[in-house]
DNA sequence: AGCACGCCGACT
DNA sequence: GTCGGCGTGCTC
């Protein structure tokens, strides 16, 4: 056979392998195809691929060698993926036992992935056309058209970038001036030349040690910047960042897309000398592609981002942050379940750069690699400027009289702060009405027909709806099964809240601040617009928990936080424990000191006196030698395999087969089949099967014979499965 | 994941 | 008589 080079092609679809393909006739494919995107005939659809090596195909059947078929097209002159980037996407696929085509193709932006070519050099602009034609006058006097002409015209084309920094909703005035015919696309040179930047505050000494440390030398090492709500990590992150570019280096900073705010958004790019970019939620395709075709080429200097954010090429790296790194929404729920935290210390550490981690209540994770000197901690203990500590009080719902979930002790307590001209905070972690319908005369239930769950009450008691699946009914007026009319709400959520409080302080200026009222991006900031400073209060679920600065507020309220108490899950402490002294940094941030309230039936619980006695790192203490003792992470490595059926034998033959594949070592725990903590959701039946070990390296050698052999197993191809290493949640 | 192929119920 | 339900199998 003559010297033919195959091209080994990963492909976006749920198989472990990767695919070969012959080159182009006239073509001699050599390493520079690496990373290539190539359109390549599949079955009977055509789909876009990456090319991920060059070598023959590993069979000796010389007969399906010759059937191979040919790419259609090489989509990339130049490899899209490559160096640290390719190689990182290459261990997690290995790592989080994804095929690799999955992987690489959740790393690239959508256009990208759907075979976009990569925009032209420079970055997207807009220019005024010919002056004559254009009538400024016509547009209406401080209309944001009117605004964005003027700038325009006084300072000439600008780019897309700058437009978003100075000029919100500048998209649809561009889009009418382009109507009028006065405005075109222009491709324009990067910026380069450092803008001025307002200078920022001066740092206390704490964050100038902080600073002091991660810019100490270049080269990888990282920190756990573990501060309190208040303390100023951002001053840190932001000290250390133009530390970072004054080096001639790139930034990467990783967010919670609940605290990537307008506000820190605009901190940024006041205080830093370049253009930041942003990739969020909010943003269309064309601009996570423009960020991202930003930062691969060098163009741009400091990108913020939610988890995804992760996958962005890094040419010129200098330091990775990740904030609130505690934060659940790292860890990708689906699919790929990668977690971005644990990316971003892998890929500092390839690219040999500091990465900071923040939370003033980190990860356990964290906790331990920094009691191990595996980070260096970094502690700010002081508020800024006169900002004093929350006082924090439990206080006993037992023998109280509840009316919404709320004891007398809280109404008086909120009257109070309410009469002094203060903001209340009262926080539910649950929205709705009532969490449980129940028949007061026989114990009926209102429960999901798809799920192991109840249905949550809402509209003040007119409907049902699964918080689950979505489904949604009218609320009976009578018990289906004993006709009584005796129905009642049980609990309180959100909902049920908000009409109390409406009730007893008809006076003050109330919101609700959760899922059903609060929708879109700029849903939040309404909301906190209308409260302004004035006394009132707030009323609303984990939402309310960061994010915005709310500086008239002294008091915060926390109810129904027993459930978190008793759940069976391993990590409900620590996500409890995390969230309370979050909501509870919400209060008192300006010199007015806060009160929090913890409104529980069990105030002598271990989660609360430690919390209460030993703040978060007291609890958290207790809590990591629990896990030692249990063998749970950070002290032993989990993976789960879930699957689902429609039926719980096809879970179950299933789980048993994948179990009967596992190497018998006794390095290695395995559970179950067991049934998940929810066994039926959206009508199907879901089991899972769990694997522990003491080590990663003892968990890991066994997974990928174990992937591989469960690709292969005949009960696979009836049921979804996923393997999920490291999982958040049990369920 | 798609998409085709293949074998059983209610419609023109 | 067909349209269409989703079980099963395959994709270089």
């Amino acid at each position: 056979m003559p010297d033919i080079a195959w091209l080994r092609v990963a492909l976006p679809v749920p198989l472990p392998q990767a695919f070969h393909y012959l080159a182009p006739d006239d073509t001699e494919p050599d390493a520079d195809w690496i990373g290539c995107r190539v359109r390549v005939p599949f079955g009977n659809r055509s789909l876009v691929g990456m090319v991920v090596a060059i070598d023959p195909p590993d069979t000796a059947d010389a007969e399906a060698v010759s059937r191979l078929r040919g790419i259609e097209a090489r989509l990339d002159e130049s490899a899209l993926l490559h160096g640290e980037l390719l190689a990182s996407l290459r261990w997690a696929a290995n790592y989080y036992q994804r095929p690799l085509g999955d992987v690489l193709n959740q790393a690239l932006p959508a256009r990208l992935r759907e075979g976009d070519a990569l925009p032209e050099p420079g970055c997207a602009g807009w220019r005024l056309l010919d002056e004559a034609d254009i009538d400024i006058d016509a547009l209406r006097k401080g209309s944001r058209p009117r605004l964005l002409a003027e700038q325009l015209a006084a300072q000439g084309p600008l780019r897309e970038e700058e437009l978003a920094a100075t000029l919100p909703g500048w998209r649809e005035a561009m889009r009418r001036l382009e109507k009028r015919g006065w405005v075109a696309p222009q491709r324009l040179a990067a910026a380069t030349a450092p803008h001025s930047v307002s200078p920022g505050p001066q740092l206390n000494a704490e964050q100038r040690a902080a600073v002091d440390a991660i810019t100490a030398e270049p080269g990888f090492r990282s920190f756990l910047l573990d501060g309190v709500t208040g303390s100023g990590k951002t001053e840190v992150y932001l000290q250390a960042i133009a530390d970072c570019l004054e080096r001639g280096r790139q930034a990467l900073v990783l967010a919670p897309e609940i605290g990537l705010t307008p506000q820190l958004l605009r901190r940024f790019r006041e205080l830093l000398p370049v253009t930041v970019l942003a990739t969020h939620s909010g943003m269309s395709d064309r601009e996570r592609l423009a960020a991202w075709t930003a930062m691969a080429r060098g163009e741009a200097r400091v990108l913020i981002g939610t988890r995804s954010a992760i996958f962005t090429p890094l040419p010129e790296a200098g330091l990775i942050i990740v904030d609130e790194e505690h934060d659940a929404s790292y860890k990708q729920q689906d699919g790929f379940r990668y977690q971005a935290r644990d990316l971003a210390l892998y890929r500092a550490k390839a690219l040999g750069v500091p990465i900071v981690l923040g939370s003033a209540t980190p990860s356990l994770e964290s906790l331990r690699l920094a009691m191990d000197d595996r980070h260096a901690t970094l502690r700010l203990r002081h508020r800024a400027a006169a900002a004093r500590p929350p006082t924090i009080r439990v206080l006993d719902a037992r023998r109280q009289r509840l009316d919404g979930g709320l004891g007398q002790s809280a109404f008086d307590a909120i009257g109070e702060h309410l009469a002094r001209g203060h903001q209340v905070l009262v926080f539910r972690n649950r929205r709705g009405y009532a969490p449980v319908l129940l028949c007061h005369d026989c114990g009926w239930s209102a429960r999901c027909r798809h799920c192991d769950a109840a249905l949550t009450v809402h509209s003040g008691g007119g409907r049902l709806i699964c918080h689950h699946c979505g489904a949604r009914q009218s609320a009976p007026s009578a018990c289906p099964d004993c006709g009584s009319l005796g129905l009642q709400p049980q609990g309180a959520g959100t909902e049920r809240l908000e009409a109390v409080l409406a009730e007893r302080f008809p006076d003050a200026p109330l919101i609700r601040v959760d899922r059903d009222t609060t929708r879109g991006r700029d849903a939040m900031a309404a909301h906190f617009e209308r409260l302004g400073d004035a006394p009132g209060i707030l009323v609303g679920t984990q939402m309310l928990a960061k994010g915005h600065d709310l500086p008239g507020l002294t008091l915060v309220v926390v109810v129904g936080i027993d459930e978190g108490l008793f759940s069976s899950d391993f990590r409900a402490g620590e996500r409890l424990a995390q969230l309370l002294v979050q909501v509870a940094g919400r209060a008192g941030r300006a010199e007015r000191a806060g009160e929090v309230l913890l409104q529980t039936h069990h105030p002598e619980h271990p989660l609360l006196t430690s919390l209460l006695d030993g703040g978060y790192h007291g609890f958290a203490e207790a809590e990591l030698m629990e896990r030692e003792a249990a063998a749970l992470p950070p002290f032993g490595y989990l993976a789960l395999l879930r699957a689902e059926a429609k039926t719980l034998q096809q879970v179950n033959d299933f789980l048993i087969a994948a179990r009967g594949q596992l190497p018998r070592l006794a390095a290695l725990d395995v559970h179950g089949p067991l049934p998940a903590p929810m066994p039926r959701r959206q009508g199907r039946q879901r089991g899972q099967l769990m694997l522990g070990a003491g080590s990663r390296n003892d968990l890991q050698r066994c997974l990928t014979p174990w992937t591989r052999s469960l690709y292969a197993l005949p009960e696979a191809r009836r049921l979804r499965w996923s393997l999920d290493v490291d999982p958040q949640d049990l369920f």
